[in-house]
DNA sequence: CTTTTTTGCACAATCGATGGTGCAAATAAT
DNA sequence: ATTATTTGCACCATCGATTGTGCAAAAAAG
């Protein structure tokens, strides 16, 4: 019954044990056997024999010969981290949903990297590419397209492939004056040069929740200068520097803090670990991206869910069009006020003996 | 120059193009042309050739040839936690650098999918698989042997593979001593009916961690009681759930929380957003697992951090060798204080452009 | 100028699954 | 009983890369 220690079983094999050609039990094993009009007897025979033998296709014989894996991709800038984390988990969901295989891979946010993995990744023909936050879209659009692979953007758009992004401009905004708004409320006045903006980069996210950020501080506190945009890139360490820096020239942090992502955040908390609970206490943060452990800090902390279920769902609609238009989609992110704690993809898994 | 939209170029096509035999080109390209005495003139030519054709081997033609893939996977319970995406980040880093190409998947702390997605994995031929929290690593296993393929236990042991986990009985042990001494620390008398455990299962790390809070309890408080110990599974609303049931016996949460996982923190959380900051004032807590976030919150949480970059280094130590012992290898965590930033796999990675 | 050795490469089988084509045997139609 | 259909399956080429084997031509040895 167990054939222990030896190679698995092959359709030749089953050809021999059943007397029928290999043809014949690759049809009956695919699935294909009504459509080459075997017999019911003979399929159940190959069956019978498949299951006692503990029969799988070797897939990448398949593959060769329909130069098509099964396989589905995902390309993220980092696994640690709780966006992108959520979003592989959401992903493989949707892809096991579709009988395929999920693949999650991380480039770094590499350029190179990315198209080094997005090589390897076509040279195993996985079906459709789903590309998350790459630094260069276009590029990889390039080996997807010379090599007739589906694929499509997430989280930073490209120009050659449809994307399916946050509305970041709409989100900052949102964010913004749920700050300000903190403020207000505690009848506290709160002059432009006291909110800030720290964290990313030059990229396309980046950009819309500069502008964002900046419209709503002009519409709602009458001003805004560039030296209050810190951009440290997506590293903690850059972003605890700036801190430092920050904080070595004005004594204090400033009263309002946008911060641009998750990652930068954990910046923020470094330069939290050098100093003592006062420098926070009347400190109001605001950041794009929700970590439900971040909520809970001692001070408020506003943030903003990126919907990676609806950009998914968008993606996974839009990736089996025939020829889907290069457009950009914009998913809504939503406010989350601080001290909540949302539910995420994990709780769709059901917990087998508690 | 580029083939555009076409299909990729084989050995064939560069065989044409250059007057070789296929052997030929395919030597040149996989790097064994000096053991075959192939002309270096010769292989510069097609090595020019493959280069303006933007030539990629079908890796899949490869591995059905040699049945191996490059592949080398990481089965994780789920993506979306600190713990195992920063594990899915190193792994990521080991692999690369070992020249091949790693796979994440989760299986959702099902046994059922854990064995499909194995079996999955194995019929693309992947080299190595670290099995990481299995609920079931020895019918992992067997699959694994079956196919031949080298595999190795992460986080929860298994019997019949190697293993490498943290030592969790010592965790649990430094981590209640901690919060024990929390309260010695300000002069307050924790009597045992103070201290619960919550979270975790019927998981060997779950035993161990209980084994060691009992044992401390016992050994500092002079008292332990069955009543103490609440098992809720992985689940944060489960967890919730029986925090909400405590709350509403007893009218307060215990003085002091060890807290088996930061998903079951995460159930923690949801029950904070129901009441208010001052439920939470004279709370210490522990958590067996690290988040940068957690360790910031209002009131002191005490962290252990697993070592993931040593477990991992361990296993692939483990898994490289010819015939590893079966046994369990013990990894110690780390204690990690209140209001800490550690630095992660993240930090390894180069920022460009900030 | 032979004989031996080395160099440089082509041939062909193989990995496992797939699907078009063809052909006997069984059944139906006349 | 003869022809026309249908049923049930076997054959074989194919996907792209790898590798053991063999054999000419070139170089070295005698």
């Amino acid at each position: 019954m167990k054939p222990q220690g030896k190679k698995k079983a092959t359709i030749y094999d089953l050809s021999l044990l059943s007397g029928c050609s290999a043809s014949t039990v690759s049809a009956v094993l695919n699935g294909t056997w009504r459509k080459r009009r075997i017999k019911e007897s003979t399929a159940e025979l190959i069956q019978g024999l498949a299951e006692q033998h503990q029969y799988t296709a070797n897939l990448q014989a398949r593959g060769l010969r329909n130069s098509r894996s099964g396989l589905v991709g995902l390309l993220l800038p980092v696994h640690d981290n709780r966006y992108f984390s959520s979003m592989a988990q959401t992903f493989e969901a949707q892809v096991r949903s579709h009988g395929k295989c999920p693949v999650v891979v991380s480039a770094s946010r590499d350029p190179q990297e990315e198209l080094a993995t997005v090589e390897t990744l076509i040279s195993y023909s996985i079906d459709e590419l789903f590309i998350a936050g790459a630094t260069d879209p276009d590029s990889v659009h390039g080996l997807c397209e010379a090599a007739g692979i589906r694929h499509i953007n997430i989280d930073l758009p490209g120009t050659k492939a449809p994307s399916v992004i946050s509305d970041n401009y709409q989100g900052a905004r949102m964010l913004t004056q749920a700050i300000i708004k903190r403020f207000d409320d505690a009848a506290v006045t709160l002059k432009p040069e006291e909110l800030f903006l720290f964290g990313g980069r030059n990229d396309h996210a980046s950009r819309e929740r500069i502008k964002g950020f900046r419209d709503i501080k002009t519409e709602m506190l009458g001003g805004d200068s560039d030296a209050c945009i810190q951009p440290t890139g997506y590293s903690p360490d850059m972003t605890q520097k700036a801190f430092e820096a920050f904080y070595e020239r004005e004594g204090k942090l400033p009263r309002g803090l946008f911060i641009n992502s998750s990652i930068n955040f954990e910046g923020l908390l470094r330069f939290m670990a050098q100093h003592p609970h006062e420098t926070f206490a009347d400190l109001v943060v605001g950041c794009y991206d929700y970590d439900p452990f971040g909520s809970f800090l001692p001070f408020p902390v506003i943030m903003i869910r990126q919907d990676t279920e609806s950009m998914l769902a968008k993606a996974f609609e839009l990736i089996a069009e025939a020829r889907p238009a290069v457009t950009i989609h914009l998913i809504q992110p939503e406010l989350v006020h601080p001290r909540t704690a949302l539910k995420g993809p994990l709780d769709s898994i059901r917990d087998i003996d508690a």
